[in-house]
DNA sequence: TCCTTTTCTTGACACCGTGTAAATTGACAT
DNA sequence: ATGTCAATTTACACGGTGTCAAGAAAAGGA
């Protein structure tokens, strides 16, 4: 909308995104510092620190395509296809939004507005194992030992970005290893 | 060793869990006002704020004896009681200690020693999922589909603090819940 | 009892990071 | 010229941690 060849906005984002993902620190000093612009001026585009982050998470989102993304595992014809491809696409993102993620969750809490926005993320991710579980109950492949809403929520928390991180980063499992793994154990976990 | 009923440093730590058990805020002022002495003597028996949580947790760990807690899962003979002894015993614990464990797992992300504390305690629960995977695989009812150490991770993951706080906190499940599913969890997971 | 050591108190202060405020400059449109 | 918009500089308030120094008060030993 406005002049630049990329608007300040545009740049606040992207500076913060390649620092997060350099891994270096993000105060909004910093941030400013690496937009190139004062501390001050990002106040102008951002409120808050929480804002500024969760602006990122939806910049990131863009940059990413990550609704077609996530989409392309509805179209798969069983359940337990679509519980891989959804496995994959969704865990295929978590390493590309955790540098981003890191920071909110850290912050949902004690700010509010952060804890709100991760949880709409959460939630959001939380339907799409929803869908793969109903798929797989209309195919009458659901395990019997759980309902849909427990497997549900055992998914969910199975593919939590928290779990990812214990087994990714503290344990060291590699991105292919942990996708081909998870994929075994939702299978085990979830389809008869 | 000193004379007090309670030693300061016994009344100190026992304030510090009550006001985190009660969801207060534990900054270092109202943790010193809960304890009846001055802020700044609270920093005459703890460097910093991390230490004393770090504290808290041994303090929490003497008052319920949890090594012999952790340690009665050892007795069980086949491996596949010995997991669900283990996972009875620490998924118990978990409500526990999860009042302290929570601001310390947030200090975790900005301070080393917090971290470190973290860790070795985790690992350490680490150890007692290698036993029980141990032990099932002595028996050779440890599912092939994966190795004693990635199965040591799995179950590692899955009994983590995060996990239980998404199903219980998050999600609602009732620590009976809790409990009952992750047995079904693991025998299904790991147990042949 | 007196003296010493240890513990605690009061009050002040430095540091960091976030967020607010005010006065100023420069660009650009009409 | 005038107005407006984005940015700038400088300054400050606030909350929370941690530090420091001077003195009070409690505990304990001879």
């Amino acid at each position: 909308m406005s002049s630049d060849q990329k608007s300040t906005r545009d740049r606040i984002l992207s500076a913060t995104l390649k620092l997060l993902e350099a891994g270096e620190k993000t105060r909004m000093s910093d941030i400013a510092r690496a937009a190139g612009i004062s501390r001050q001026a990002l106040y102008l585009h951002f409120e808050t620190r929480a804002d500024l982050l969760i602006a990122t998470t939806q910049y990131l989102d863009e940059i990413n395509n990550s609704d077609s993304l996530l989409a392309e595992s509805r179209a798969a014809e069983t359940g337990a296809a679509r519980l891989d491809a959804y496995i994959e696409a969704w865990g295929g993102y978590i390493p590309l939004v955790y540098p981003v993620a890191k920071p909110i969750m850290q912050m949902a809490a004690t700010d509010d507005a952060a804890k709100a926005a991760w949880d709409g993320r959460m939630e959001a991710m939380r339907q799409g194992c929803a869908a793969a579980v109903e798929a797989l109950a209309r195919d009458g492949r659901l395990r019997s030992e759980f309902d849909v809403e427990n497997a549900t929520d055992i998914l969910w928390a199975q593919l939590s970005v928290q779990t990812w991180e214990a087994l990714t980063q503290a344990r060291g499992w590699s991105q292919d290893d942990y996708i081909a793994r998870q994929k075994l154990i939702a299978r085990r976990l979830l389809v008869a």
